[in-house]
DNA sequence: ACTATAATCTAAAACGTTTTAGAAGTCAAA
DNA sequence: TTTGACTTCTAAAACGTTTTAGATTATAGT
């Protein structure tokens, strides 16, 4: 049986609150008493039971991070992988626990109000964001702490870590354009999330800057993983009139793509142009080396659990809503059309 | 405030236990009594409370994941997050709790202690298990639940969920000689872990059963990621003779392994030959495609959360020590010498 | 010597749940 | 009409902690 207070208690000869007020090192407690009570729980090893402290304290000291479908995890991502390292690192930095559980669309929200009513968590993450998001939703009603990593399409009155999809996707555009492409095509993830949709949104405003058409042929939406890039890739080099670069909106599928153009004998870099956004380790890799949007994905993760636990803590936030704008890195799957 | 058992018997006019046994579904609550109590509490929203519960029942209803090495996550290692993937399955549909968090190597036993006295968790799951490691003593000797992905040397009187990586390399070396290569070179990983130096048994076991010599100077043993399996290869390539055939104890290995052997100008799966470890979807997506040794990092996950669950809850256990065959898979990385 | 003040401690309550032991009431059998 | 058995409920205790309010003792000031 594990050591209690009661234990020392006995110990001691003193009360269970002077044990309590000793370990903590109020100053109602004579010295003697208390390094005498610090020295007998070190000897009997002593840690407090966590549920009865935060049961106590009302306090779950913990984050809570749901993830979105069960059977959709998306740990192979490297990029949330990273993500999630960032938080992992701030949540066992504050001594927090970090509460990782998946749920269905279906009872996704449910289980947001399990996780609040059984005080389970102090504060969520959310992931994956939509543009229009109840989870999001039903947190500000409810008045919880919450980070989102992504933003809605409107109304971010809340706290958020977010990329410059939008942004970055331009500069993909017009260093295409520099390098004399003229007929562009886009792979992106399901529009109903914000990501995608800036991205997207920035493929579009590319376009239009420098004066190209945009045909509803050369986008096309599926989803996030290699396969499907592969897949998309195909259809557009199949097109009459193939677009010569392919703006893939994550480097998963960029890599798909790159597939597609070696099955179908195009040297990438050459014969046709590829590039991503993410900045994967797998991008570096990859052959030849995948032009794209590098992103901090580390770094981002730990902004923001930063940010949920000053929440929590009622510290002082330096920054609540935090937009970081990617960097273009260029290697060898872009280059001038032949 | 959140609605508790007081609130629905100050609401029913009825105490507090007989609250409880009712929406437990006790029979020693009328009929009429428990229909009443079940239907106030769902119509007020209650949900127990977390910590009470656990304080009362003395169990957490929660796995601990605790990473060694805080600044090494390795959650961009894809096995890993398909592992973790596997593993968040498993304990969501038991209804417990994923606790991870990250320790250095110093604290490591502590934290587990910590973790131990506290009853934050019920067990352990362990990865990147030693020869000799010091954690799975520590919780035998506490008889502390839990499951290690992977054996120890010896003295292997516990549960565990393994590949069988002699075995699996083994098949390596026994394709790469059906080929026809005599000269074959290894990039593993430290010694200290019995997976490393499984795998690596599996390649003087494969040279011996087809009398080949081993020479020291063709294994290199450096750390897990690509980059270093570039530079383990590029020092392999420089030997006066090099080998034809490079088997690379990973995934990530082999592939900084064939981005050395680009450089060199060397075609792999031509002029030279190279394997890989965990058939990663990075594998099948590399140029060439990898020959590597699959294995269901999925379902291995769930194999090692299933057991623990099961010691956990005192359900009776299929099977205590798993160890699955990786199966071979050729692409091509891997041909004749020429 | 008496009072005010400070120093040190403890009893009691609280957090919200479940378990245990037993009370109160109902009913049937003797 | 008493006994026993059963049904339905509740009081009290328990889990281990912290907080609050107050008790006790020592110390100093007059």
């Amino acid at each position: 049986m594990a050591v209690t207070l009661k234990h020392i208690a006995d110990k001691v000869g003193k009360s269970v609150p002077t044990v309590s007020r000793a370990l903590a090192g109020f100053d109602d407690i004579s010295p003697k008493t208390r390094d005498y009570v610090q020295a007998v729980a070190k000897e009997m090893g002593y840690v407090p039971n966590n549920f009865a402290r935060k049961l106590q304290s009302q306090k779950a000291d913990a984050v809570g991070l749901i993830l979105p479908g069960a059977e959709n995890l998306r740990f192979s991502d490297p990029f949330f992988g990273l993500l999630l390292s960032g938080i992992i690192e701030k949540t066992s930095a504050a001594g927090m626990d970090l509460s990782i559980s998946a749920a269905s669309e279906e009872d996704e929200l449910d289980v947001y109000m399990e996780h609040i009513k059984s005080q389970r968590v102090d504060g969520f993450i959310i992931v994956r964001t939509h543009r229009e998001d109840k989870r999001i939703e039903l947190l500000r009603e409810n008045d919880f702490p919450f980070v989102s990593f992504g933003r809605m399409e409107s109304d971010n009155d809340f706290h958020f870590v977010d990329e410059d999809g939008t942004w970055g996707i331009e500069q993909i555009v017009d260093h295409l354009v520099e390098l004399g492409h003229t007929n562009l095509g886009c792979i992106a993830e399901p529009l109903l999330f914000t990501k995608s949709f800036s991205r997207v949104k920035g493929f579009m405003n590319g376009l239009e800057k420098n004066n190209l058409p945009f045909s509803d042929e050369n986008l096309v939406v599926t989803n996030y993983r290699q396969r499907s890039g592969r897949e998309a890739a195909l259809r557009l080099l199949d097109l009459p009139n193939p677009p010569t670069a392919i703006v893939a909106l994550n480097d998963l599928l960029a890599i798909g793509a790159i597939q597609a153009a070696q099955e179908r004998g195009l040297v990438v870099g050459k014969n046709v142009s590829i590039t991503g956004f993410d900045d994967i380790v797998l991008a570096e890799m990859s052959t030849p080396g995948l032009t794209t949007l590098h992103q901090p994905a580390h770094k981002m993760g730990t902004l923001v659990a930063q940010n949920l636990i000053q929440q929590i803590k009622n510290e002082s936030i330096e920054q609540s809503q935090i937009v970081l704008k990617p960097t273009l890195v260029v290697r060898n799957s872009t280059g001038k059309p032949v």
